[in-house]
DNA sequence: ATAATGACTTTCA
DNA sequence: TTGAAAGCCATTA
């Protein structure tokens, strides 16, 4: 028999992840390392990275509520910075030129 | 199995 | 306050 495709779902951790930062309210960001906490992987905030770099651009996932742990948008090629800048602002949250983001005004807080 | 990588975090100068 | 260095860990090569 083939245990191809007996795979042990490899996503089932970025489907934690995915789900949790989807509940991230319009409004409010989190960062990296509270996603990670949130969806049950602590210290797994690279991973959180690596699932919204996976994404695809028709996602529905609100990726850009998420931000490094300054507050701070995370630098990364592309224009992907530059967008996030833009979404947030279109939601509310004060971004500034630099990209920084004040936590205790829009910082999410679960529970 | 070993090594390199990365949308991270924390620590220290 | 800023920037470099080390720590962390799943994924890839």
């Amino acid at each position: 028999m083939l245990k191809a495709m007996e795979q042990p779902r490899p996503d089932a951790k970025l489907e934690r992840i995915l789900a949790t930062v989807d509940s991230i309210p319009p409004g409010r960001v989190a960062t990296y390392g509270q996603v990670a906490l949130e969806a049950g992987l602590p210290r797994r905030a690279r991973l959180v990275g690596s699932a919204l770099a996976n994404l695809g651009q028709g996602s529905e996932i609100p990726w850009h509520r998420v931000v490094g742990s300054p507050g701070r948008i995370s630098p990364r090629p592309g224009p992907g910075v530059h967008r996030q800048r833009q979404r947030l602002l279109a939601e509310g949250v004060e971004v500034s030129a630099t990209g920084k983001i004040d936590l205790e005004r829009f910082g999410w807080r679960p529970g």
